[in-house]
DNA sequence: ATAAATAAGTTAAACGTTTAACCATAAGGG
DNA sequence: CCCTTATGGTTAAACGTTTAACTTATTTAT
């Protein structure tokens, strides 16, 4: 039962239906009634692709995620239920996995939402310069780019990073290795850069094989540690890792090998995921608002749908000390 | 730019444009070649909206989450996503977060997907109902409910549980406690009913003080640890947990008391998520096959949506025995 | 040579809403 | 009593696709 089969049981015209059902006050309440009534009976099944067509707009923004997998972006999830809902958006997630087949990718490239909040490395830039040329305001949570249509909300790394090794220092720990993320992701590049002006602040020397590269995974971590397992004679006191995942699976990989941590080895993270609080030692790491991320990132976009000012963010980060450095 | 500017560019008709689009063998290749140009040049906005009107069908299904927490769903999301993508659909995921403004409700009251599969105890069943008389194919994992439109995936709760049990009792574990979840959701209703009915297969007695029901949340286990702990001299030697949130949260406060686990109390958890394996004692629980699950979720709500034959289906659960019980 | 089939288009209706513009009728104001 | 305003409704266009049905020209088969 839809609009018209609904006005031609009441005898009313569509445009009366449509008033009823939008809360207009253009109808009496016996017509109202009457309409109500019917539907009360008979059901009636919205087309929302009827209305979107007209009304060119969903009130629908995406979330474009890699994957759903580990629960980095739980508390960032938060954030961005709560700003949807006060701003009277409805969000859903998409993920990228699948290359052109994918969900995040049919979302935007077919215009099916009114914008997109992008944590998903692997979108291309020009695919997404390309949703902006179509009209889809897009805010950007994992690298930087330019176009009228476009905003980005970026992590300050630099002041986590260097908040850990300072507080190294300051323990006399000098010797610090470092392993990096997948080298594609800004992220990645950004926190690099940060651990070596970090050191340099402090005028300390990085032992070039102690930087590591890896691949954001507990494995990338696990790797690290039994190569370092193999130098024994020659360990660092201390090494940061690009993100938790990997600090994790160093630091269990470390463990089992009779390590202690962090007694010999300082282990530090990246992000502060749920995990690293449980795990044993608990997990030192490098910390920053994902809710208020979230909301800032919703926020954000909506202003840019509504052609408001926006402008580009950074986002603050600071060390946490747990228990797995000194 | 949409499909009639671009034919007017091209002179040609709005037809022939989208038979170039939809990649028809309709159309000389210098035309197609004419339009390509075109949109080339300058560019084609497609219109979702226009095209799901008319096809009446979008080829997108939803996942209804109560939320994003917990990796709870993220093996889960695996066997959806290759489902998916296999079948030629997209899925998207929303909540259920925020009553009759939420996403969940939003896609499927608007019948803005061809499927949904759910696990959102907190979606009532006339709203699915509801769904589901307007031609909404639904997929339930998390209850039981009887329309045409409608299937479900039921854990077979009972086999774990036994197992379970029946282990414990074989190490001469008798005394045994039980954390419930929350009392509206079909899974706890099934898991306390496997308890009670697992007991009573090995003539055990229950001590009724020691049935607690909680959250699913970890602050409830961390509650009934605490309760117990006010009964030293009277305790169990094993507490089975409806979740491994509440499990998880029971041991670490046990643990933070000085118990020994599983030398004093045997811990037992429900659903095997991934940090169960992390914790230090990693938890013994009971396990079924996530990617399954997502898998044939997917692979039924297609069919269902294809108007072929689906049965209901029962997923096998089996306990697995880690550091945290005897 | 003619009929039949194919190729390459076009025309126009349909999908189900929303909403500006229009039209009566009744009520209120002077 | 006339003019204005409010109330409650209708009409019809528009949103941008898809696709069955039709047309015309060309090729193939007999």
């Amino acid at each position: 039962m839809n609009i018209k089969e609904l006005a031609q049981k009441a005898g009313v015209s569509v445009a009366t239906v449509s008033y009823v059902l939008n809360g207009k006050n253009k109808v009496s309440s016996t017509t109202r009634n009457k309409v109500l009534a019917i539907i009360e009976s008979e059901g009636y099944e919205f087309n929302s692709a009827a209305r979107d067509l007209k009304k060119q707009s969903n009130k629908i923004i995406v979330i474009c995620l890699e994957s759903l997998h580990g629960s980095f972006f739980n508390e960032l999830i938060d954030g961005i239920e709560q700003a949807a809902i006060k701003l009277g958006y409805n969000f859903i997630v998409a993920t990228s996995f699948g290359g052109t087949k994918s969900s995040a990718y049919k979302m935007l490239s077919e215009r099916r939402v009114d914008g997109a909040i992008i944590l998903a490395p692997i979108l291309e830039n020009e695919f997404l310069l390309a949703a902006a040329a179509k009209n889809t305001p897009v805010i950007l949570l994992d690298r930087e780019l330019n176009h009228p249509n476009i905003r980005n909300i970026l992590l300050d790394n630099i002041s986590g990073i260097e908040q850990a090794i300072d507080e190294l220092v300051s323990k006399k720990i000098t010797n610090i290795a470092y392993i990096g993320g997948i080298e594609s992701h800004f992220d990645a590049q950004q926190r690099l850069s940060a651990f070596y002006s970090s050191m340099a602040k402090h005028q300390l020397t990085i032992n070039k094989s102690w930087v590591f590269s890896g691949e954001f995974d507990q494995a990338s971590g696990k790797r690290v540690a039994l190569s370092l397992l193999n130098n024994r004679d020659k360990c660092p006191e201390a090494v940061i890792c690009a993100n938790d995942e990997m600090a994790i699976g160093l630091e269990q990989t470390l463990l089992a090998h009779n390590i202690k941590i962090p007694e010999q080895i300082s282990v530090i993270g990246f992000d502060d995921i749920v995990i690293s609080r449980y795990i044993t030692p608990s997990l030192s790491t490098i910390s920053y608002p994902k809710q208020e991320l979230g909301y800032l990132a919703v926020d954000s976009l909506i202003k840019l749908i509504q052609k408001k000012e926006v402008t580009n963010l950074k986002i603050r980060t600071s060390f946490i000390k747990r228990n797995s450095s000194k």
